[in-house]
DNA sequence: CGATTCCTTGAGGATTATCAACCAACGTGG
DNA sequence: CCACGTTGGTTGATAATCCTCAAGGAATCG
């Protein structure tokens, strides 16, 4: 691995093959979307390592110094922060193609955890790196600030959630986010397994798991999801939506 | 204005020199921060124009099309997402030294409506000028996104807030958080008129205005607060901190 | 296969929302 | 300058939603 040529290495190796952005099948989701062929070759060189992480452990806790972020490969996160009581909040659930690690930013410091909530496999991108490659890439430092942004953005959408909607719709609006990520990434529109407890979703929408649990099964009375345990069929997605859609943010 | 000398602009336009970072009292909390003085003078040409919005007026609106970032340089704002049905969340006030409009970046559309509660003025940053300068200016960029980390914890904590504090915990840790940034500003650190109504500060916390009343006249028999309608005097900030510190995130 | 974790459901209670009335402050126009 | 309308704030009574406590059962993991 160490004296390998310095050109034509990806043709070469079939191991590095597999960790180029450039051959990732996350590629239209992920860091590189926009990118050259060159310019994605140059990115390569920064996404250098990977990092397995086992269902139940951190990527990350928070207090931790922040030195990269990370690219969700495989496998399936949630971040949340811990209060001194005990108390966690789960700010939210990141899937494959997904960035991790932003909150870092600011302080140096992870201000949150990162838990894989099944064997996950991420690719590190060294924070300093990435600033430098954004500085001579536009299209790299464009797309920075727009996964930036688009957290910001999705943040909004969770305080609106927790802030003015009941508990049948914060579960309608949790559900359809969760399908159409993962209809992006090729999975069912209406079928899907959960990959957390229902404390974390409670935790994630402002319910206790009770009333998570009450509310899957008014669901399932209702006709409009099957549920059992963690697999979840959507039987009438326009009640789901209908439930949403009027607290919804107005599109202009 | 048109016609003047391209050089030594500052020293000879009395106007000018009020516009420029390098002179404003805002630049230690403001978007020069950490730039050498020939680099804020560069970004002086960014910050080219100014643009006033009257009490109850918007800077923008959700669905327009984003082109800048604004920073605060007096007046007090409030950003919100309107619902299709009505509701409205407001998912955050900001004052002088502060940035809005990252929201915009993902989709160069704004995704809320920032509103004026005072007259105010702000400082236009367009932000296709932003990008190359932070392409220029190492310093620049580590700001740009530090102010958009800053922008996602800030976030976390309004989660937080929203989805695992009672009512009195969310007015006490609204109150600290308000004093504590207009004593960064040079306020005092137990005095503040608030810019906003209940209604919007119950929107912010997830609560009905009523129930921000009857919090704020408890607080008021417990002898915590002073109010009187929009004058806050903080009487015990220690018994506002232990409400709060119990759910504040865990610092490592 | 046993132990643990996770999920479901019920009963009762707490917190917050809703509805309603009244009061205070503010600003405008006569 | 005062009257009046409007907006904003307070407080009470009642209702709805969600939480707490509890117990039993199902699924999962080592």
């Amino acid at each position: 691995m160490s004296n390998r040529p310095a050109i034509n290495v990806r043709s070469m190796d079939l191991h590095t093959i597999k960790v180029a952005c450039s051959n990732c099948n996350l590629r239209e989701l992920c860091m590189p979307v926009g990118l050259s062929g060159e310019e994605m070759e140059r990115l390569d060189d920064v996404v250098a390592t990977r990092r397995k992480v086992k269902r139940g452990e951190a990527l990350f806790h928070a207090g931790e110094k922040f030195e990269s972020l990370y690219a969700i490969r495989t496998g399936f996160f949630k971040t949340c922060v811990t209060t001194e009581d005990g108390r966690d909040q789960v700010t939210g659930f990141q899937m494959a193609g997904e960035i991790i690690g932003l909150d870092g930013i600011v302080n140096d410091l992870h201000s949150c955890d990162a838990v894989a909530l099944e064997d996950a496999e991420v690719c590190v991108m060294p924070y300093d790196r990435i600033e430098d490659l954004s500085r001579e890439i536009n299209g790299l430092q464009r797309h920075v600030h727009r996964i930036m942004s688009r957290e910001i953005v999705r943040d909004q959408g969770v305080m609106l959630l927790l802030g003015s909607m009941r508990a049948e719709e914060r579960l309608a609006a949790f559900l359809l986010n969760l399908v159409q990520r993962l209809h992006a990434r090729g999975f069912s529109q209406s079928e899907l397994i959960l990959r957390m407890t229902r404390e974390e979703i409670g935790s994630y929408l402002g319910l206790k798991l009770e009333t998570v649990s009450r509310t899957f099964s008014r669901f399932a009375e209702d006709g409009i999801v099957e549920v059992k345990q963690r697999y979840v069929r959507i039987l009438d997605t326009d009640a789901l939506t209908r439930l949403v859609n009027a607290v919804q943010p107005a599109c202009h």
